[in-house]
DNA sequence: TTGTACGCGTTATCAA
DNA sequence: TTGATAACGCGTACAA
């Protein structure tokens, strides 16, 4: 028994013909006689060669077959968030379509972890958020030609952007709810930076997460003085513990909160409920995002719906093109309004 | 300007040493002068080099640091179960002690989808359930001397599998509902196979997943007649379904229902509220699995707690021994009773 | 339809 | 501390 693995040369020698014909078969390249293709196959199955090697047939065609995807946040984290579930979905989808698959990273210091983006074989890299520590991997990867497409952040000149018309959609929301006549509004927002541990916002300036000073933007621009308590995640729990805080003290109840989520707002609902307030008669709420938070009913989420799996699938989209060497070019996806039964005009 | 790219012997050249000197600098497997590093990496700055191409490094090393999980569902779909979030936890943990990452991968039929074990650039491969189209793949990678570990599965033959002691977990959850005087029981399942619409069990003969099968057994062994609706996914609404359902007619209604996952339970429990019911006054309500399921305060779930992210560490940690020749045994968790306030006797 | 020849970019080994 | 050499395993012009 040789202890070296069968490679496609032992293969063709088997089967008495030239390597390169043997790669055809395996690859289907070029058309091969049925009577040629058998005995590779059959030299194959003796030899016990299951097929190219994937790491050199991806050095010879300079192509791996592997988008990675990163994170800023710590990979548990990002997938309790349904929203950056839903664009992997769509990301997972157009990237398939090409016959190539996620690799997940995060951006993180070194400290001995996983593989970073510049020692993964990646064809292409999608960044979900853009931090700081990124930026100098960044620049090596771009250097080296490799696609790079970023998901709601801004990773610099050149980089093409999926994002969100987050301000004005929130400021959207936020004039349906002066509308209905409410004036003592109470915002909720997601985080303002990572391992941020959740508490009264003081000032924008303290905000480095550009949905989250975004959104907040478009509220205050229609309620400038709105109190703002940003959550430590966008979770219903959070949501929650928000929403007693913010109901805490009766002679200074807001009758309409905004949360720049639907699990924040489902939480702040659950809240209400238990500081004996009525949704929405008491009081109303909005949420982000347009997502279907299990469990919720019967409410419906007066909210912005926003295109989460088209984002995803966008950035695939713009990946592939550039994988083509073609020009990706920055895009932004629009958010819409949903009227549900969470908000009303405010009590007399 | 050459539309080439620089590779490190043109950086090595430039800076007037051999190429083995000059991968040593980037490499630092060994010392090199100080006078030497910075010519090198004077000249790399000068071409604009970034570093070894992953490809040609993993070709030449044997690894790519790149580790494959394979789920047998819709990666969307994989993503919304705790469990398997919390077990992706686990595994890239441990996989990231070695540097190595994970490439999300469907077990699927080609049709020009993604990457498949066969033809990604894996070192080793960890498949979440095993059914049945992955097995001709299997072969081939396994033939390949790629260590593959299954989690809540049984891939065949020395296949390392990490496991759970689902029956017997479940049946002591269903001997404690017993114990409390329960004798009408209903019970709501997983899906008992991929793309299960959701509806009551005739046959446990028909179960093709073996957690769900597992779990029914153990359930079963203690009361032999109770009624069982498998649930389409482990979800709150999907829960809920089933809850209305078996709450539906006043005069059948159970006074427990042990359901297979935490999120089951939680709808379970919402459609109780919705029916008038008090739990655990009314009707008990056990869960399986021990997540925290946000937004279920102000109830505790009496359920099964079991090692989530410690089976996907397992998996890694198999995956690591066997990388590093060694030989990994299956390992087999054991889950924890914990009760909450979901249950009590039922009323008279 | 098949074979020849070569390069993809790196790194391990060993000798100097 | 540095350098020469030889793979790693494959795909693809191009010629036959």
């Amino acid at each position: 028994m040789s202890t070296r693995r069968a490679t496609i040369t032992d293969v063709a020698r088997e089967a008495g013909v030239s390597p390169s014909t043997a790669s055809v078969v395996f690859s289907g390249k070029t058309p091969v006689s049925d009577s040629t293709r058998q005995r590779v196959l059959d030299a194959a199955q003796a030899l016990g060669y299951t097929g190219p090697d994937p790491r050199a047939a991806s050095l010879r065609r300079g192509r791996s077959g592997i988008v990675g995807v990163v994170f800023e946040e710590h990979l548990g984290r990002a997938f309790q968030d349904p929203v950056k579930i839903l664009m992997m979905d769509g990301l997972t989808e157009s990237v398939a379509s090409m016959g190539a698959g996620l690799l997940l990273l995060q951006d993180q210091a070194e400290e001995g972890g996983g593989p970073s983006l510049t020692t993964a074989p990646v064809d292409a890299a999608v960044l979900v958020g853009c931090s700081g520590i990124l930026r100098e991997s960044l620049a090596a990867v771009r250097a080296r030609g490799i696609p790079v497409v970023v998901i709601e952040g801004d990773a610099g000149e050149g980089v093409p952007r999926v994002g969100l018309d987050n301000r004005e959609a929130q400021r959207q929301a936020a004039s349906h709810i002066r509308g209905l006549g409410h004036t003592r509004v109470a915002l909720v927002t997601l985080p303002v930076r990572s391992a941020w541990p959740g508490g009264w916002l003081e000032s924008v300036d303290d905000i480095t997460v550009d949905v989250t000073r975004d959104r907040l933007r478009g509220a205050r621009d229609v309620f400038p003085d709105a109190p703002a308590y940003a959550a430590a995640g966008s979770l219903i729990d959070e949501g929650l513990a928000a929403g007693r805080l913010i109901f805490a003290d009766p002679g200074m109840r807001p009758t309409a909160v905004i949360a720049q989520s639907d699990l924040l707002a489902a939480g702040v609902i659950r809240a209400a409920e238990e500081a004996g307030l009525q949704v929405p008669q008491d009081v109303s709420v909005t949420g982000f995002d347009g997502i279907v938070v299990d469990g919720l009913a019967p409410y419906e989420l007066t909210t912005i719906v926003q295109p989460t799996v088209e984002k995803g699938r966008a950035a695939g989209q713009a990946v592939v093109a550039m994988l083509r060497g073609e020009v990706a070019a920055s895009i932004d996806f629009t958010c819409e309004f949903r009227a549900g039964n969470t908000t009303a005009p405010p009590a007399e």
